[in-house]
DNA sequence: CTGAAAGCGCTTACAG
DNA sequence: CTGAAAGCGCTTACAG
């Protein structure tokens, strides 16, 4: 900066100021600085502006698997929402590990970040209260934080739900079985009750099972389906679930949808592309990112206290032929 | 620092010894500070160690599309062997467009980091060549920079797609049509030059198809089956081009592999869900992104001149049933 | 509208 | 084995 000044002929004080766009300099001075800066193709020390309490123009993401088709699509958006502003963004994996995620987050702060996104591998996790209240802006996606305070973006897992399960009961389902893989995570916690409390309404009777891996999913909807009252249609909460169904229904050779009805919630694109593509409840994944992203750039804007406004985005319903319908 | 300092009754640099691990600190002095550290909840600041020059602990990854199921594996890997080296990495998507790459190239070189990943929107690219021989190491993935000297991480795209034709050719194919999509791309054009380099050897006519999109592919490929001597299999050199042609094959009513057969470059979990499973070369994108940033961090680490090592990963032929395979 | 002084929190020599 | 001094490159007050 000094030979910039020295080159302008002025005080690095006004190199500062002319760099900051700050007013009160004159423009023939602004002028001659800027082409000094042009020669000497000079680029302000980032590190030393953070030394100087300035902000790191830098956020941080947070998801448990970067590589994941759902994940992927909202850590996109989100980088694609912090060039827009002029951030830059940490992007780091959990692998579902809280202590990895814990140790993410604590490098990040440090490095320091403006602000931090996170889709916590555990809502419940002790340590995020501290950083809840700690002094980094934080904005949760897709899972909140359980008994803290924070703002929060997530869909409409209970609601999506009612509407996938409203959608079967219309095809004239009467034993509709749900199905979940991970179900101690929030969303699809919530997704369970949407898909009780519909059923509840609609007075049939609920069925809810756990698959944990292929194959137990195997022996699992084996049994369910040898069983004297075999479900006429399967209602998979999460798109892990939706593929292990897929897959075993065709090893055990029952058919969608003429055996059985489906709809799954989590939309992919390759759902078009499957015999019989399926229906699923599509989750708004870039909007997700992007909302979270500017909501977080806001918060560190403001510079007010810890808020705690819940962002609820809404779903759709992709109707395709595993729930019965398009068939002619 | 000067508090930990205080409480520990040592000078200020005794504190930067032991929290560097710095070898002559005092047993005993080590640990009252490592306690007054403790107690106090010091933690170093970044920003003032990378302005007295220190390594900055982390690096940057561009991809142009960071939703894209090959790309995020890729950055997936690469954050975790940045992470097991205790390195955060900056995570961008260029969309494509060459002029975000060369911004965001500028801004992370700036921020700054220690060294810099990058699968170029453009192999040609002339700004390219000037970050090449920058001060910040670069490793380019995927796609060299044409003209320049810097390391890269390739797959074997050549052979891969002589390894996919020549499979074709055992199945008893005469007319194999190549169906490319983004042609321009560096590894696009080796798959081609794979293809045309096998059918030269085996004496079999050649026959390249571009598909710009949907649309027009609808079009192409029904000349294509139309003509009277229509192929009787397909090579598709990229998973866009692959997705697409399979689409466009059902509504035209074309059946794999009845009708004709195929194999595709470039593999995704979900080719095994689809009817038939597509037959594809796998690259090894995990241990791409692996490959590429140890390989960075390594460079880094040496602080040796420009090197030119080119890593070539090799690629797996996935038989499943497109191409033929597994009737009974 | 402009500049000289002081300081952000660390580390690199340089002495002891 | 330990510490006092100087400086990394910027910015925030404070004067003019």
């Amino acid at each position: 900066m000094e030979d910039v000044a020295r080159a302008a002929g002025v005080g690095p004080m006004t190199v500062s100021r002319t760099i900051n766009g700050h007013p009160y300099v004159a423009n023939e001075t602004a002028k001659k600085v800027r082409a000094a800066i042009r020669q000497l193709g000079y680029r302000p020390n980032h590190a030393a502006r953070i030394l100087t309490g300035q902000l790191s123009k830098a956020i941080g993401l947070i998801v448990p698997d970067l590589a994941d088709t759902f994940f992927s699509v909202v850590s996109h958006a989100v980088q694609e929402a912090a060039r827009e502003a002029g951030y830059l963004a940490w992007l780091a994996a959990s692998n579902g590990d809280p202590s990895i995620e814990e140790a993410q987050i604590e490098q990040m702060t440090h490095h320091p970040v403006d602000g931090i996104l996170l889709v916590p591998a555990n809502s419940q996790s002790k340590y995020l209260k501290t950083v809840a209240t700690g002094s980094t802006p934080l904005v949760t996606i897709d899972r909140p934080i359980e008994g803290a305070v924070t703002d929060s973006v997530e869909v409409e897992n209970r609601a999506g739900a009612r509407i996938a399960v409203e959608h079967l009961i219309s095809h004239g389902c009467k034993k509709i079985t749900c199905m979940v893989m991970n179900s101690h995570l929030q969303p699809v916690r919530q997704r369970i009750a949407g898909y009780e409390e519909c059923l509840r309404h609609a007075n049939l009777p609920r069925r809810k099972v756990t698959l944990s891996d292929e194959a137990t999913a195997q022996k699992v909807l084996s049994a369910l389906f040898d069983s004297p009252d075999r479900p006429d249609a399967l209602f998979t909460a999460n798109n892990a679930c939706t593929i292990c169904v897929i897959k075993t229904l065709r090893t055990l050779g029952i058919e969608v949808p003429k055996d059985v009805l489906l709809v799954g919630f989590d939309d992919v694109d390759f759902y078009t592309l499957l015999n019989p593509p399926v229906t699923t409840i599509r989750q708004p994944a870039a909007e997700l990112g992007r909302t979270s992203a500017r909501l977080l750039l806001q918060k560190i804007r403001s510079t007010s206290s810890t808020s705690s406004a819940r962002t609820v985005l809404p779903v759709t319903l992709m109707v395709r032929e595993s729930c019965g319908c398009h068939r002619s």
